[in-house]
DNA sequence: ACGGGATCGCAATGATCGTTGCGTTAGTGC
DNA sequence: GCACTAACGCAACGATCATTGCGATCCCGT
């Protein structure tokens, strides 16, 4: 009646930890470069009753979204040292690392290959992370790049390496795409 | 025992008809938004026996990379005009819109989802295009990007919004990233 | 034309998947 | 603690998948 119970939905306690042992399952098996990804056979490492998953996520396709979202959602501290150079480059070089990791760009894949809700779901909350340093230096100092360019120069060619390369950017070489958005 | 022959590999005739018949149906099937690809999905969309598809490709992965392959790999014409900023303009604006075409976007999600072989298929002969146009600038004044630099800047946004976005890039817009790479 | 061998169709089989009805467990608010 | 009910486990089922042996087809080089 109030407003914070609704209906009865349970995100605590046994389903929590359900959802975890299902979450960790998919991550494992899709870096393990699993070529038979099915909800019985993630129920299964998960070990948990198949049934479960199909009530809860009904397909694979889902599941994916729903363990790329939480997965790439995580609360990352944005970068702010006073500088927009400094903070991108920082910002910019963590990202790169992150998705060089051979289980996350797994992962990734796997999400793009289950569509376009999960292929959204790569991209997490980066694009607004970029916004909030973007308008620190609109206030700071009344010009600053747009988000748009700073998502095509920046986000761009560091996910294109990641996802359509077998060579993912280094940290290094992510720095150095700032140059080309802050010309020095 | 000369050379082109080799042991009996048979690339003519009901085979290509089967496979360019198999690629149809994946592309059919893939831009249908279809959950359930499986190898007898496909043979039965495609008007041929499933076990055609397991001794050919073996996997839903393999066959989906060949198609991308074979799809992206297309004889495509480079442009020419004299001048590099021209040239690069009109190429992004067509790579822009070949991505941003459904179909085309549902085989490259599916393609990427297979694995790191499809998701690289996915690049086509591009960076070979990017590479020959910029060759041409250098020939001609001495000077040019180099190539890593150009498919950082151009093809990394363009794939990156196609796929890990909602709202592909439209060509004037992948037009205007030249601008990036060739300051005025 | 013609023979060899690659490719395909067919059929049968075991394994796995996806779904559903029902009973049990265990969060959640009182 | 107690009742309510969401969430889970269980078992059975039909459907589909993936594999294999065998015979027919037809591409290809001679």
């Amino acid at each position: 009646m109030t407003s914070p119970t609704r209906t009865g939905t349970r995100p605590g306690g046994r389903s929590a930890r359900v959802r975890a042992d299902v979450h960790r399952a998919v991550a494992e098996l899709v870096s393990a470069q699993e070529d038979t990804l099915t909800l019985p056979v993630v129920a299964a490492r998960a070990g948990v009753h198949p049934t479960t998953l199909y009530r809860r996520w009904g397909s694979v396709a889902e599941l994916l979204a729903d363990v790329a979202t939480s997965r790439f959602s995580g609360d990352v501290v944005v970068p702010d040292t006073g500088s927009l150079r400094a903070d991108l480059e920082r910002w910019a070089a963590s990202v790169a690392t992150d998705v060089a990791d051979p289980e996350v760009l797994a992962l990734m894949r796997a999400a793009i290959g289950a569509g376009e809700v999960g292929a959204c779901a790569c991209r997490g909350d980066r694009e607004e992370q970029l916004a909030a340093m973007l308008e620190r230096e609109r206030v700071r100092s009344g010009r600053a790049p747009t988000v748009e360019r700073a998502v095509d120069v920046l986000l761009g060619p560091i996910y294109f390496r990641a996802v359509l390369t077998d060579r993912p950017g280094t940290p290094e070489w992510a720095r150095g795409l700032v140059t080309l958005l802050l010309p020095e």
